[in-house]
RNA sequence: GGACCUGUGGAGCAGUUUGGAGUGCUCGCCACCCUGUCAAGGUGGAGGUCGCGGGUUCAAAUCCCGUCAGGUCCGCCA
């Protein structure tokens, strides 16, 4: 991304000169990079965001030789003198402004600066807590510089294909009422209101249906969403999402916008030719070959369901899940045989770490035959479904999970993405495939039965729970008769997963107010709560409401991907830790007890420490 | 709420299995030398509550218990 003009300070950026500008007289100022002291010649590598160029400082400028003995890394400097082209065999290709080099005439210390507390340059692993405490000079490393850029282009880019596509931009409450359901909120408590709070959204959902309500037709807004759930690499507290809706329109449109959006953003970026339509997996599809409701399709090894297989079985363990009415699901891994007994062990602890009972291995011998601690309890009848089902081949090993379907369905979802990442089989050289497997994971059920460990104060008392969102529309089958087969009513809902990760989730949405009532009253909420809790949306509903539908994609998911992150941290100026915490500001920070009182607050005694 | 990994001069590591003097490596830092380097080079030097607390022991970076911080994951995330 370039950077015009430069500002007054100087005349160029230091990374933009090139063989074309030997002879002309410049200015230049940055960060030193790196400085090479020979005494009577010094070299200062500077450093700005177009890039890095090198300064010679020699006695020609006695002035800016001394300067130069008397800079540190990291010193802000401004450098006037003149470009000249790097006496043959002096080039250096590593950099862009490899050919030329600046011969300093006056070298102006702008400010100086501590050691920095690591280096700034990529490739060095440095403690995440030292820098996030740093985190101004961590974002100067040239990668974290990148990354910003590039997730300025893909807002640009979806600004761009959104307004094109006849959507405004409307803002929505960051300060709004506190939802029942979904996520914990963060509360923001109210001065002016003492004992009532605020909520951050956890996303604009009831805005933007209600803009639709309001005949905007086409929203969207780069959206900040606020959730108090635990962290993990690809989840903060506070997000960004692409939020969108429609009105008048259905999935098609909605998948061929996202298509558009998607092919357009990593042609510029990455200059890959996405492949549209995307797949289109149906949920329960995806559960049954994957595992998983985001599948990486980066590479095969499907699951196969042995219920059938096994529904004669002596194998004890199996015999005994399947008698309960759970399964048992296999996964063969190619070239598998090499493993060896620790690691198969080492593969069962991991997998009982993650709440099974076990997990069964074996070994298709040349002679077709399974090596296997089960093998001597399984038929030839057994073994040759087993064979058949999962396509192993001499040579592979086979994996067994049993358990409730859904379980077992998940440990080995989970198993397929953890071996195919141990062994290598994601990316360049494992498969056919690339690396950019798009697709949309469709049908997903309406409702999922809701747990013992759910939060009771969520409304579950008619354990059901939505698998979306309660304003999701039953697919038009279901339309009539959700209530009576919750277990089978599936949901005009969509996610668009690339490479394992879940990018975007949407739905069309229920416009029509007596459905949205009986939703509400399968999910045990009364007509009584649903008025309190959403009376605003039903009011808008009973107003003229057209049928409408929208999506969410993730900002900083997609930035990470194309980024090649393994989290979303590594995409996001100033994100927090594990714990909430933000090192930098040391947020949060203990409260002002004048401040609690204000706002109507009473502290908590403290729980005592002996 | 739970499981696992990590914590040793400013940065990154080794040392912990099998207790024996803060031992080592790479980089950085400071001083001096050095006119073509680009990870400059040379000589010399400084810099440590081994995350914190407790215990075992003649003796703990090392063993045990607890705790804090960072990370990964499960639950959770409509």
């Amino acid at each position: 991304m370039s950077i015009t003009p430069f500002g007054a300070m100087r005349t160029h950026g230091a990374g933009t000169l090139r063989a074309e500008h030997a002879g002309e007289t410049v200015t230049v100022a940055g960060w030193v990079d790196t400085r090479r002291d020979h005494g009577g010649v010094a070299f200062l590598d500077l450093r700005d965001r177009s890039g890095i160029l090198q300064v010679v400082a020699d006695p020609e400028s006695s002035d800016a030789l001394e300067a130069a003995h008397r800079v540190r890394t990291e010193w802000v400097v401004k450098v006037t003198g003149t470009v000249r082209a790097r006496p043959d065999g002096m080039r250096n290709d590593r950099l862009d402004t490899g050919d030329v080099e600046l011969a300093a005439t006056s070298i102006e210390v702008l400010s100086e600066a501590q050691t920095p507390p690591f280096p700034v340059e990529d490739d060095v692993e440095v403690a995440e807590e030292r820098r996030l405490f740093h985190r101004y000079v961590d974002l100067r490393r040239p990668k974290m510089l990148r990354n910003l850029e590039v997730r300025a282009q893909v807002v640009s880019i979806i600004r761009r294909v959104m307004e094109r596509n006849g959507f405004i931009d409307v803002e929505t409450p960051q300060l709004t009422r506190p939802t029942p359901e979904g996520a914990r909120d963060f509360l923001v408590p109210s001065r002016l209101q003492p004992g009532s709070t605020y909520a951050l959204p956890q996303s604009p959902q009831l805005f933007k249906q209600l803009l639709m309500v309001s005949g905007i037709e086409r929203y969207f807004q780069i959206a900040r969403c606020f959730r108090d759930e635990n962290l993990r690499a690809d989840r903060q507290p506070e997000f960004t999402q692409l939020d969108l809706e429609m009105s008048f329109g259905d999935e098609e449109d909605i998948y061929s916008l996202m298509e558009e959006m998607f092919v357009e953003i990593f042609d510029e970026v990455l200059g890959v030719d996405l492949p549209t339509p995307f797949p289109r997996i149906r949920f329960e599809d995806a559960m049954r070959r994957y595992g998983s409701d985001k599948p990486d399709l980066r590479f095969e090894m499907e699951l196969a369901d042995l219920a059938e297989v096994f529904a004669a079985t002596e194998v004890g363990v199996f015999k005994g899940v399947l008698d309960s009415g759970g399964s048992v699901v296999a996964l063969a891994l190619p070239k598998g045989g090499d493993l060896t007994r620790r690691e198969f062990d080492e593969w069962t602890e991991w997998a009982k770490r993650r709440g099974a009972k076990g997990l069964a291995w074996g070994v298709v011998e040349d002679d077709g035959s399974l090596r296997s601690p089960l093998s001597k309890f399984m038929s030839e009848d057994e073994l040759a479904g087993v064979l058949r089902e999962t396509g192993a081949e001499p040579g592979d090993a086979v994996f067994f999970g049993a358990g409730p379907r859904s379980f077992a369905r998940q440990l080995m979802g989970a198993l397929r993405v953890a071996l195919a990442e141990e062994r290598g089989l994601i990316g360049e050289g494992g498969t056919e495939h690339d690396r950019w497997e798009f697709c949309w994971v469709v049908e997903p059920p309406m409702f999922d039965a809701a747990s013992e460990s759910d939060d009771p104060t969520a409304a579950t008392s008619a354990g059901w729970v939505p698998n979306h969102h309660p304003f999701t529309s039953p697919a038009p089958e279901f339309l009539d008769d959700f209530e009576q087969r919750p277990e089978v009513a599936t949901a005009r809902a969509y996610d668009i997963v690339l490479n394992g990760t879940e990018l975007a989730s949407g739905s069309v949405r229920i416009h029509d107010a007596e459905l949205q009532r009986r939703v509400f009253r399968f999910l045990g909420i009364s007509d009584e709560a649903a008025e309190e809790k959403f009376g605003f949306l039903l009011r808008g509903f009973s107003h003229g409401v057209p049928p409408h539908a929208g999506i969410a994609p993730g900002i900083d998911r997609t930035v990470m991907l194309i980024c090649g992150e393994k989290s979303i941290r590594e995409v996001i100026a100033f994100p927090k830790t594990q714990t909430g915490a933000d090192p930098m500001t040391d947020a949060p920070a203990p409260y002002d007890p004048d401040a609690l009182k204000e706002l109507g607050l009473r502290e908590l005694p403290k729980p005592k420490a002996d």
